[in-house]
DNA sequence: AGCACGCCGACT
DNA sequence: GTCGGCGTGCTC
């Protein structure tokens, strides 16, 4: 590709272009001229007010120039400044920088990601207020709490301001070293934190484990930029370990901020309920999706401006500015809701790892089941590992047992030992979970006779089934309409499904992982003098209902609780002494390799639920493949010997962490054009390639999706695998230029790292 | 991504 | 006769 000539060189040193970073996805940054009276007034971080097409818009300067390659008279002047914004701190800048590169986006599309609408629109020029400002003034009131309140479970923070001891009020809110002339925002004070719990929490007065002591020396004792791995099964009091950290942190220095990053608040509200009765209310900021426009803009600028010392969030918070950035933890690190699935993909745990890099901060990853990646890391001796194999107060783990259903043809959801153990919990009067292990997988094929499992002829991965794309009219009438196809999600190869087990001859084949839909029908009818309570995305989307569900258990008002994946996170329920695991094989085999890593990981949080209270507990894992090595790890209670295990594999495979990929997915009206997109999209690619040969690149063919038929538009996606990060970077940048240059009727969006394949 | 402009169906 | 469907094109 031939360089661009044009360059407009502006006379006099002073730089009079500013790159502002706007959340437009079609360029990393937009050019303006500076006018005569913001000379010297903008700097990278000060966010400021653009023409753009025929309104404005409100953006971040990233950059100064003294040149710029847009025509001049497309250019156009920055309106104006927003002095009520704080500027942006460099570790923020750094993390935005860093993102967009890694994920080939924009700048501006990460970092207003995170910013608050209201704060993110342009000033509407009858505005009674500045929102900044009201967001600013609205901090002290009660009500900017409820928020918190409702997250920690009926807290009532003192009503008014608070008063800080003198020498904390002195100090200032902290600025960006390149701070211009720009005026600040106004000192708010900063709240201090005391070395030392302030308010009763689980373990108040209680001396640390030894465990727990000696992770959190180690963890003290460390300086700058580090990232510990702290594995610690369910119970080993790892909360405890985070909140000592923080307060010794914060202790430190006047101006530190710290950030807690959890998968989900509304599932995890005993912890963010912990952290906010550990710390004096009005220096705890949460920042999650449930919130209403002005709770978060309060949030988000108590953060920005380093009013508030701790931040709880979920995903999203990884984007905040906090200008006192000095540590972060992220809980459950393995779990898949640090991913943004839809618009720009991202891992809020990779990001996390990179600002507290960038920071010069340390970073914790906790998890009772750490990501392969961050085991491996740990192997490595990149991360540190730090480790709490035991429950706290010596509590006992579990004992877990496997259920074979094969000895079952019915299609009863239960067997009759999982029924016959429920029924003896109820009568001892403690609580059963009976937990769903339900999943939008697309199914694989197996032989109810066999065991036969649909596996794919040129790869370690599964063929999973389909539904066939509509045929063609003239196809349709030809022959037996073949309904179902078995597609490979990773080399795309596909055929019809065989008419009967090609291992032994059998025809009754199916697909895995159905049949949980009487659950609560069998339950009804086998207890119907208990109290059966359910809980699932359907009962929690009605706000409050999840923890009036949650609440009735703790409460003693049901007996036997029934729910999904929701149920596996952060509660403790001290009379549960019972978990029977249903479909606990669902994802096992699945067209996504990373499917046996999330199964585990789930049982074992499952498992954790129960006996948290030294009732002896037991779990029950209903499966039809009892001989498989994941089992015999879950029994054990082994993750070590299981992740070691599927590291092997990976590596043999070349999947991550040990290859790298990245996803082109295409939406269009049919799945045809979806696909046609793809294949020139492939040959793009092969031409990419042959003009920079990198040799470690692998393009596979186009994949059509059989579940994702969303309004009414279908789709399709495209793997790049690579063993060397960085060829596959190169790749990706010269491939998504060329790209972006084409026409086509296809929506396309390319995936870094993809959750799901 | 928004948001304009622009050209074809069912409604007061 | 209009309101409105979303296809196409543009934004420093």
């Amino acid at each position: 590709m031939n360089v661009k000539l044009k360059v407009n060189s502006v006379f006099g040193d002073p730089p009079a272009i500013a790159q502002v970073a706007l959340d437009v996805p079609i360029a990393p940054w937009f050019d303006y001229r500076i006018g005569r009276d913001l000379q010297g007034c903008l700097a990278p971080g000060v966010w400021v007010r653009v023409p753009w097409a025929s309104g404005q818009r409100v953006g971040i300067v990233v950059g100064l120039s003294s040149q710029t390659d847009i025509e001049p008279d497309r250019l156009r002047e920055v309106t104006g400044v927003l002095e009520q914004a704080p500027i942006a701190p460099e570790n923020w800048l750094a993390l935005l920088r860093f993102g967009a590169g890694y994920y080939h986006r924009g700048v501006g599309e990460l970092g207003l990601l995170a910013v608050p609408r209201t704060l993110r629109s342009p000033p509407a020029p009858k505005a009674r207020q500045n929102a900044f400002a009201r967001a600013r003034s609205a901090w002290g009131r009660p009500s900017a709490r409820r928020a918190l309140a409702a997250a920690g479970g009926g807290l009532e923070g003192p009503s008014g301001a608070y008063e800080p001891p003198a020498a904390a009020a002195a100090s200032t809110v902290p600025t960006a070293p390149t701070s211009p002339t720009v005026p600040i925002a106004p000192a708010a004070p900063i709240v201090p934190i005391a070395p030392t719990p302030q308010v009763s929490s689980r373990q108040d007065g209680l001396p640390l484990g030894a465990d727990q002591q000696r992770v959190l020396d180690a963890l003290v004792g460390g300086d700058g930029f580090a990232v510990w791995l702290l594995h610690g099964v369910t119970g080993s009091g790892k909360t405890e370990v985070y909140l000592r950290w923080f307060e010794a942190i914060l202790a430190r220095r006047a101006d530190a901020q710290v950030l807690l990053m959890v998968p989900e608040i509304a599932l995890t509200p005993q912890l963010a309920g912990l952290v906010a009765r550990r710390f004096p209310p009005e220096a705890v900021a949460v920042l999650h999706s449930n919130l209403t426009e002005a709770e978060r803009a309060r949030a988000w600028l108590a953060a920005a401006e380093g009013r508030v010392r701790v931040v709880i969030g979920t995903r999203l918070a990884v984007l905040t500015p906090l200008p006192g950035l000095a540590a972060i933890v992220v809980d459950e690190e393995h779990d898949a809701s640090y991913r943004q699935q839809d618009g720009l993909h991202y891992s809020a745990r990779d990001l996390a790892v990179a600002a507290a890099s960038l920071a010069k901060v340390p970073v914790l990853l906790g998890s009772a089941t750490p990501s392969l990646e961050s085991w491996h890391a740990a192997r490595r001796g990149k991360y540190r590992l730090l480790r709490m194999p035991k429950r706290i107060g010596g509590g006992a783990l579990p004992t877990l047992s496997l259920i074979d259903m094969r000895a079952f043809r019915t299609r009863a959801a239960l067997a009759p030992a999982a029924i016959e153990a429920i029924g003896a919990t109820l009568a001892r009067g403690e609580q059963a979970l009976v937990f769903i292990n339900r999943r939008g997988y697309a199914p694989v094929l197996t032989c109810e006779a066999c065991g036969w499992l649909s596996d794919c002829p040129n790869c370690s991965a599964w063929r999973v089934l389909h539904q066939r794309a509509q045929a063609p009219a003239a196809a349709r009438n030809a022959g037996p309409p073949a309904r179902y196809q078995l597609v490979c999600h990773h080399c795309g190869v596909d055929a019809p499904v065989p008419p009967a087990c090609p291992s032994c001859g059998n025809i009754g084949l199916s697909g895995l992982g159905r049949g949980t839909q009487r659950l609560e029908e069998e339950l009804a009818e086998r207890f119907p003098d208990s109290r059966i309570a359910r809980l699932d995305r359907d009962v929690a989307r009605r706000r409050g209902a999840a923890q009036a569900v949650i609440t009735a258990v703790h409460e003693g008002e049901v007996d036997l609780l029934v729910g999904t994946q929701m149920l596996a996170k952060g509660h403790d329920f001290r009379r549960l002494s019972l978990v029977v695991v249903v479909d606990g094989d669902a994802g096992l085999y699945s067209a996504d390799f990373r499917a046996s890593e999330r199964l585990f990981a789930t049982l074992m949080q499952v498992a954790g639920r129960a006996g948290r209270d030294a009732l002896a507990s037991r779990v029950l894992v209903q499966t039809r493949f009892p001989d498989h090595p994941l089992f015999a790890c879950l029994l054990r209670h082994d993750y070590d010997g299981f992740a070691d295990t599927l590291l092997a594999e990976r590596r043999e495979a070349g999947m991550p962490p040990f290859g790298h990929q990245a996803l082109l997915r295409a939406e269009a009206a049919t799945i045809g054009e979806a696909l046609e997109f793809l294949r020139l999209a492939r040959d793009i690619g092969e031409q990419c390639l042959a003009e920079t040969p990198s040799d470690e690149i692998v393009l596979f063919d186009a994949v059509p999706m059989s579940m994702a038929r969303l309004k009414g538009r279908e789709r399709a996606q495209l793997l790049v695998e690579s063993r060397d990060r960085r060829a596959l970077h190169g790749f990706v940048e010269a491939w998504l230029a060329a790209l972006r240059s084409q026409r086509s009727r296809a929506r396309w969006q390319l995936e870094i790292d993809p959750a799901e394949i």
